[in-house]
DNA sequence: CCCATTGATTGATGATGTCAACTATATATG
DNA sequence: CATATATAGTTGACATCATCAATCAATGGG
């Protein structure tokens, strides 16, 4: 076996672990469309609802850049959503060519309704031990800082 | 406070973590799309991969409900990854109306590929401890299991 | 003032996803 | 056995998601 430094040996226990979370990953995907239906919703409706948090205005190039996506798909998105008034498009005092937006009313009833839907926790995270609860919430807030 | 012994408490740390894990969830969820381009593949082909353990056929309904999703939608996707080469439709010898899908030789090299980007774990991850990751990976095993 | 760049939209096109209707097979019931 | 009911998959119609190329307006540097 010849590993230098720099290369990550094929079980190192960082593989294991992202293996195990693509494999939630998944799980989890497989579980939105319901859970997006419930609400009148689209996964993909749903992931710009997660994104945008009430008052606080994301211009609509910001969007595509984290949903990876391209920008005339966002138009198509936004559109569907603020025809159904659940968010606002508002021209950036600072750059008029951009535009930002926002949650309305309505909105931001949807997303909190949505977040409750998504982190009420599966029956199999809540048979961990509180410890291991603990233990999981300690990593995985220094996971994602 | 009025909690009975059936509700979860809104900051018990299994919805703490189920809320990291939704975090996690959408930026995974976002890098897919690169992820399956790099492969000529959509995400949703991704999954189907994903769901196809080489030399264990599938029957297509029981891909549907882990899919959750319309059977007549799993005819599109086999369609089209049937048209590449990747996955073939075969009989069930038990049942002459169910039909089992399995890999191809192609899809399957594919599927290792997949399974390979997906589960180079990123930066982040590499930087927790070893310690933690092993931890990690105990606590997600009996997550999954 | 030109001109290259950037943010958003439009139109064309293909993939994803649902629903209702249909075919063929399987199974239950009289 | 015969009929009825249920199940697995496909098809066609339709809306949404997603990309690309082209366009328009606004920005900012020579």
């Amino acid at each position: 076996m010849n590993y230098t430094a720099r290369m990550t040996p094929p079980h190192a226990p960082a593989c294991q672990a992202w293996q195990l979370l693509t494999q939630l990953f998944f799980v989890h995907r497989a579980s939105l469309p319901s859970v997006a239906a419930e609400l009148d919703l689209s996964p993909a409706q749903c992931h710009v609802l997660h994104l945008i948090e009430p008052g606080r205005p994301v211009p609509m190039g910001q969007l595509a850049e984290t949903l990876a996506c391209d920008a005339s798909n966002v138009t198509g998105l936004v559109d569907r959503l603020e025809s159904r008034g659940l968010v606002c498009r508002r021209p950036s005092p600072v750059d008029r060519r951009v535009k930002v937006l926002d949650l309305t009313p309505t909105g931001s009833r949807l997303r909190t309704l949505l977040q409750d839907r998504m982190t009420k926790p599966p029956a199999a995270l809540q048979r961990l031990s509180v410890r291991d609860q603990r233990t999981l919430v300690r990593i995985l807030t220094r996971l994602l800082e």
